[in-house]
DNA sequence: TCAAAAGTGTTGCGCATACACCCATGG
DNA sequence: CCATGGGTGTATGCGCAACACTTTTGA
C-alpha cells in the first residue's frame, strides 16, 4: 500500500457511507472506532481520485470496508456547511501531530484532514452475513450498531445517519430495495421484522403478507422446518 | 466587481441551478446563452467560497441571476462522472485563449474552467413575474424556455434538467411546493394547468379541485371577474 | 336565451386496515 | 391433544377516478 498523497484526490471533497445491515430484527449500521486516546466513532469514508467518478469512489470505499462489491448503493445528500471541519479528530491528534514535522504531517494526511470538506453522503444496503468488516489503518475496531443506539459520532455524522434513514424509509417500498438487506432466501416473518426495524413500528401480519406477495417479486420455495412446534413457514427468494 | 480569482473558491466543485418558472400553462427553465461564436446554452452556475455553505452559495448564485432571494431551493443530486469536463466551452474558447498569455488565462478563470468539476445540482421554484433575469458577464442573453423544448445544453446539463424535473414531480404533491411557482393569488384553473405542465398529463377538473381543497392549505378569496361570458372563478391564496 | 367555464354531487373501484378463522408442527 | 406460529378469507373505510348535473357570467 502506498503512503497517503493528497495530490491524488479531489480537494476538500469527501464521501461518507452509511452502511446498513440487518440481523436479529435489528437494523444496524457499520461504524469504525478510530484509534486515539479518546475513542471517536465516525462513518466509513474516503476521498475521490482525480480520474474517478464519485459513484466508483463510493463503491471502492465500500469494498475496502466490507470486502464485497455488488452492493446496493445510493447517493442521498451532500453535507456542506461552511464550517464543516473535523474538529473532533484534530483536537485528539494534537499530541500525535506535535511529534511530527511538516513533511511527516503531509505524508500522513494530517494537514489535509484539517481542511474544510464538503461530503457526499451515500447509503448502502448489504447482506450482513456476506460482510467481513475490515479494520482501517486508523481504526481500533469496526462494529455493527443498532441504528437506534449508535454511539456518539464525530462532526455531523449523526445527522448523516438520520438523513440516510429518512431516505431509506422513503425508498424502501417504492424501490423495493429492502431485499438487499436479507440473505438469498428468507421467510415472510423476516421480511416483516425487517420492515418493522426500518420504520420502527409494527405491521399486521396478514396484511403485510398480502401486500408483499401482491408485489409479485417473490418466488415461493420449499418450507423451512426449524424443529419448532408450529407450522413451518415458506422460504422466498427475491426475483429482481 | 473584482476580477476572477480561483483561490477564493473550493476547487473542482461547482453548483448548477435548474430554475423553474411557470407562465401561460408552460413549465419553463431559465437558460443563459453563452457569448461565443458558436452559441452555447448552459445552466446558471457558480462556485463555492471557501467559507460559504453550499446552500448559501446556491442562494447567492440564484440571487445574482434572478434578483430575488426568498426562493424555494433544494439540492437534488450530485453529478460527478470521472470525465466531467466542460469540453463544449473549451473547444469554443480556443481562438479566444490563444491570444492570451498564461497570466491572463488565470485572471479570467480559463485554466480553472478546464478542470474536472463535480457539480451539485439544485433546483429552484420561482414566481416568474418577480424575476428580472440578469445577463452574466459571459452571457449573450438569458431566456425562459419551455422545459419540453429546451435548446441543446452543454455537457450533462440536459441530464441535470431531466433529473431535476423527476425530483420536482416526486415532491410536488408530497411537499406542496408547487405554489412557489404561482403568484400571490391564483385560480384553481391555474393550479391545475401548473400540475398538468409539470406532469405533462391532464387531470379531471372536478377531482383535481376536490383534491387540492382537501389539502386545507388554500384560503378562498373574492371572485375574479375577467369580463368573460362565464362563471367567475374564485381566487385563492396559499396559506403556508 | 345561450355558450362557456366554474362549482358541486354521486358512484364504483382499488388499496390499506381490522377482525376472524383454519392449518401444520412437534412435544 | 394442545400450544404456537403460519396462511388465508372477509368486512370496512378512505382516496382517487369517472360519470353527471347545476350555477354563474356577459354577449
Amino acid at each position: 500500500m502506498n503512503s497517503f498523497n493528497s495530490k491524488n484526490y479531489l480537494q476538500q471533497l469527501s464521501i461518507d457511507c452509511v452502511i446498513f445491515g440487518y440481523k436479529e430484527a435489528e437494523l444496524k449500521v457499520l461504524i469504525p472506532k478510530i484509534l486515539l486516546k479518546k475513542p471517536l466513532y465516525s462513518l466509513p469514508g474516503g476521498f475521490i481520485y482525480l480520474d474517478e467518478s464519485i459513484d466508483n469512489a463510493a463503491m471502492r470505499i465500500l469494498e475496502e470496508r466490507t470486502g464485497i462489491n455488488d452492493i446496493y448503493l445510493e447517493q442521498y445528500h451532500v453535507f456542506g456547511k461552511e464550517n464543516r471541519i473535523n474538529k473532533d479528530l484534530l483536537d485528539n491528534m494534537e499530541e500525535f501531530s506535535k511529534q511530527m514535522n511538516q513533511i511527516e504531517l503531509e505524508e500522513n494526511g494530517i494537514n489535509w484532514l484539517s481542511n474544510r470538506f464538503v461530503s457526499i453522503g451515500y447509503y448502502a444496503l448489504v447482506d450482513i452475513n456476506k460482510v467481513n468488516p475490515k479494520i482501517g489503518k486508523m481504526d481500533e475496531s469496526v462494529e455493527w450498531y443498532n441504528v437506534k443506539s449508535l454511539p456518539q459520532l464525530i462532526m455531523d455524522h449523526g445527522e448523516m445517519v438520520e438523513k440516510a434513514l429518512e431516505t431509506l424509509r422513503r425508498n424502501l417500498d417504492e424501490k423495493l430495495i429492502g431485499f438487499n438487506l436479507l440473505p438469498e432466501t428468507f421467510t415472510m416473518r423476516e421480511v416483516q421484522e425487517l420492515y418493522e426495524a426500518v420504520y420502527d413500528k409494527p405491521f399486521a401480519r396478514n396484511n403485510f403478507q398480502k401486500k408483499i406477495l401482491d408485489l409479485n417479486v417473490l418466488e415461493r420455495l420449499e418450507k423451512k422446518f426449524t424443529g419448532a412446534a408450529n407450522k413451518a413457514p415458506y422460504l422466498y427468494r427475491f426475483l429482481m
